[in-house]
DNA sequence: TATGAATGAGTCTTCATTCAT
DNA sequence: TATGAATGAAGACTCATTCAT
């Protein structure tokens, strides 16, 4: 009973949290404001949170590492089905699967990443899509690895990797609902994978070619 | 000669600003310490400039407003090339010229672009990106219009500029070398119009079996 | 039983408290992080002790009044052995034992006495030292008050009272181990002894001439 | 005229500050407080001192660095007096002079000096005290130096330097009047000096039969 | 006995801006 | 043109203490 008072005002500052968060970014939020919002004390906050810092951490960490591992999880699968696989036409051109799967986990806690991608600035998070880009870079060469005639143009997998990203972001920003997004991101996935195949691999002939 | 000594203040300003909003951040950024940096006094700088906003905007204005004009006069010429090309095989798919041009005119001004991309926050200028995505969006069906047979998926418009831009923007952010980057984004480009090409443009046949 | 482990709690905050005023002084020590250290909640601290100067008080309060009460009995027998005495000469000039046993009894709550000369500012400890001073510089005089041609000069006995309590305080402060300490403590007191006895015992003819 | 009005803002500022020091020690001390009693606001205290502790130093630290130099040069000055000096005997026993000087500053400055002793804890000054006691401690055997037949007990040299530095600090601390100050420090200092004679300076045929 | 959530005034410090000179 | 003193609100954060349970 009392417990549920309790939990309530610290679930209170987390929300009131989160909208000001979204609304003035990071370092413009006012911690004085959001306990006002929430109609707790400043000392309140202190108890249950260590920092500004520390609430933000709240609200994000969670999710972004529930992302982090799904996808770290979704590479290694993937590659055990890429070792069975060695011309570029045997690959499943459809992908629709794994992006829905994606958008459906990010959607659950859009506010979280919508707050990572807009107002994470001076936060140890401001450059967590960096990580996923860079995850991304080099995952794709590996699951590829096993494709006999074709290497890998490392810089175009580079860019491949930050469009594919940006792609997502740009979804999830402009797209509030989670179905329109899948729907949205599918075939722009599919151009993407294609880019990957055309830019990304390269045949060892036509590189041989050009060393020569 | 007084106006010599004057102007150079004016000018160690912009310079020192410069330096303090790409190093903090446009909020984080202090006008003292800028002042100082800059062996100039704070009244001085309201002397200059009326406020914060317009130190930044004197910086970054100037870049903003000739890139646009870049961009407007060069959809007003590519339009009048276009009109001339009824199928799709007509287009000309070296878009490097164009790519190179853009380029060198941002890494004329590439402090200023950096500042408006990472450091404009809680300014007028926090979403100018929005605004080229926005033409890009609008310029080529326009200038697609007078091909038969095909219409143009708003959408995937949408989405495909918003892909064009983030290309560039990856680009300023990471490589500091004009010619580099010239290099780097050629290929890219000339990807994303085939992008522009396959999921933009639609066959009207398609479209009505589709609809069908 | 259950007694056993609240008295460990008690004990626990005591030691946490002491070191936690040892490194910070009193002001700047936190009681939440004393609880926290001690592993019991700030609540719990205030069922055991009134507030924070009690806390301090719990771990000064019977050392001092232990070292007074050795102090003041030993005044008393010196006293007597005094009363029987007619000249300077027939002083005993080795205090070593006296020296030793205020020692001996000081580095048994060496830490107590620390924190009260180092950490006690903002207590009503903070003037603990002068009490000592007045006592001393009371008692010697009235010990020495059975010896015929001779009269006090009280403002030297002032300052020989601080200049002894100092010796003390020096020795306290900066040797660790007791045994050490007395060896180091008795040649300063004897030079101490004899400066009570040429600085404040003033032949009473020397003093007639003075005011003649 | 203005720069009066500016100038008082700024000693307004130190004078409410060293009350406030005074009477709560830096700790507690508010910036608050002392801007309100001083007429001023939190702003403009930080337009003149960059912190609390710059305020602190402002008050306090020049007075030190003056007493340092005048103890420095005191010393060289000693040295080469004593460097004529051959025996104990033909040693100047009255110290009057030196001690009258060091008081006579010492009390131009008397209430930045109460300041460092009582109220600089957490200061970088809270150490200070040492600092005199070590360059005595050193000074004095180095100037016994050409006296053949003695040597000096490092110990003893120690914990005399600590008691004629304590000696100071009580006159310092417990009589605001500087003759006075004065004609107590002689009688005092005196004594002192012959605890040097007797205690540090150790004949060397006495420290032989020891060692023997 | 003991918990731990909550208080609320307090801390030092920073900032963009103003204005008489 | 330019100074630089001054503003005053706001910032994050800490603290000893209380009290219903």
């Amino acid at each position: 009973m009392k417990q549920d008072v309790e939990y309530k005002k610290r679930e209170q500052l987390i929300e009131t949290a989160k909208r000001e968060f979204l609304e003035k970014g990071y370092n413009k939020a006012s911690l004085r404001n959001i306990c006002a919002r929430a109609g707790v004390t400043t000392g309140a906050l202190y108890f249950f949170f260590k920092n500004k810092e520390e609430l933000f951490a709240e609200i994000v960490d969670g999710p972004l590492r529930g992302l982090r591992g799904l996808i770290v999880q979704h590479f290694r699968e993937d590659s055990e089905v890429m070792s069975g696989i060695a011309t570029l036409n045997d690959i499943d051109m459809d992908h629709s699967n794994e992006s829905d799967m994606f958008i459906e986990y990010i959607y659950c806690h859009r506010d979280s990443f919508i707050l990572l991608l807009n107002s994470s600035e001076n936060t140890v998070y401001e450059n967590c899509v960096d990580e996923f880009v860079e995850m991304l870079e080099k995952a794709v060469p590996m699951m590829m690895s096993g494709m006999k005639g074709y290497t890998c143009d490392a810089y175009m997998s580079h860019w491949m990797a930050h469009l594919t990203i940006d792609a997502f972001i740009n979804v999830i920003r402009h797209i509030e609902d989670a179905e329109e997004a899948k729907r949205r991101m599918r075939p722009i996935l599919n151009y993407l994978v294609k880019g990957w195949l055309d830019l990304v691999m390269v045949e060892e002939k036509h590189e041989q070619k050009r060393e020569a």
